[in-house]
DNA sequence: GTAGGGTTAG
């Protein structure tokens, strides 16, 4: 039985949230609590935890459909190139009582100023230093925006006696695929094979990643094949980045057969890796699988971290072990970890299923006492609870 | 002397 004054206290903090939040996220809320109530009073089986979410299906082809960005370097609108000249003040070397910036510094401090324009290039100019590529390669990693950071390597790469290497280039490849510039990416490689520069292991992984994270699945194995084919040893980032993207697809099967090949290659799993393949065979029906990996984990002497746990305990959440989740719940504790908003939320949701409504009050307000801010969907699991009362 | 990565819930 879950107490008044619980309810009061959490009704006057969910009212406190309506009034922060905005408008369209009072919006989403009242949806979300629409959909907790209707779940409630249709059917008192109908938690979250006891709704199934199809399962993927891992045996069908790859869907992604690269199309190559065709944009061209010169007309991708790098900042200012169509503007008038920018008068700023820019700090390029020795001023009056204060040090003498460095000139990775005062490179940085000028991009970071004027971005990529006709005046950023004068004031480069205009500071007439030599700049190996190490020190390039200082300033491109602080670069946010790609655009200046192309504008900045472009230049660079036509000014007397400089010469890119393998860094700049492997920099230059990472700046362009976190900014999903994969037009841009194929172009560079070219030139970066052209330049002399051979790329390596950090190069392929930096690709293999950046075709991920955009969803194209098949490009990054391609670029796994191609290093293979030019004899570039895949390592633990490269198995890391292709489990993690194929097991986000639903690729299920395909995740867990590069585990397999990882393994076979001598590369043995960190923490990361192991979290990973424990929520893709837990995902795929085989909890206990996952459980007897998370046990050699432990026993390799890997040490699990919250994540491993929090995915451990959702595993046995989802699989209706909730004594089992409960346990790992109190075996995180007692190993040093504190519960995150994560932790916390699932944890909610399985005392609420084994009937333990006093003790799910307890978890909320030792969310809240730990200044966790309980999001809308904690709140509409919440209203759920209470609705079942 | 430099360069690569990120996991979990509803």
């Amino acid at each position: 039985m879950v107490g008044y004054s619980w309810c009061e206290e959490f009704l006057g903090s969910f009212v406190m949230f309506c009034n922060k939040a905005s408008e369209s996220k009072r919006a989403t809320l009242a949806s979300t609590i629409l959909v907790a109530v209707k779940s409630s009073s249709s059917s008192r089986s109908s938690d979250p935890c006891d709704r199934k979410k199809p399962i993927p299906q891992i045996s069908r082809s790859y869907s992604g459909q690269f199309t190559p960005n065709t944009q061209k370097f010169g007309d991708n609108n790098l900042d200012g190139f169509t503007r008038p000249m920018i008068q700023t003040k820019v700090m390029t070397g020795a001023v009056p009582g204060t040090r003498q910036f460095s000139v990775v510094e005062s490179v940085c401090r000028i991009l970071h100023q004027l971005k990529w324009s006709p005046a950023s290039e004068e004031a480069l100019e205009k500071l007439n230093c030599a700049l190996d590529p190490y020190q390039a390669n200082q300033i491109l990693k602080q670069l946010q925006d790609y655009r200046v950071a192309v504008g900045f390597f472009y230049w660079l790469k036509q000014r007397p006696g400089f010469k890119h290497d393998g860094h700049t280039y492997t920099t230059m490849v990472g700046i362009l695929g976190r900014a999903r510039e994969f037009g841009a990416i194929n172009k560079l490689f070219g030139q970066m094979i052209t330049d002399g520069c051979k790329p390596n292991i950090a190069t392929y992984n930096r690709l293999i990643h950046s075709y991920g994270r955009a969803n194209y699945l098949n490009e990054a194995v391609g670029v796994f094949n191609q290093m293979q084919k030019v004899r570039c040893v895949p390592d633990r980032v490269t198995y890391r980045a292709l489990i993690d993207i194929h097991a986000k697809s639903g690729y299920l099967d395909v995740a867990i057969n590069l585990y397999q090949r990882m393994q076979e290659a001598g590369l043995s799993p960190d923490t990361f890796t192991y979290s990973l393949i424990i929520n893709c065979l837990g995902k795929a029906g085989h909890l206990t699988a996952a459980h007897k990996l998370f046990c050699e984990m432990v026993s390799q002497g890997c040490v699990p971290n919250l994540v491993t746990y929090n995915i451990m305990i959702a595993l046995h959440a989802k699989a209706r072990k909730y004594q089992c989740s409960l346990q790992l719940y109190r075996g995180m504790q007692s190993s040093g970890f504190e519960p995150d908003k994560v932790t916390y939320s699932i944890i909610m949701e399985v005392l609420g299923h084994c009937g333990h409504l006093d003790e799910a009050e307890a978890v909320f307000a030792e969310m809240k006492r730990k200044n966790w801010i309980p999001d809308e969907p904690v709140y509409g699991l919440l209203v759920g609870k209470i609705w079942q009362r």
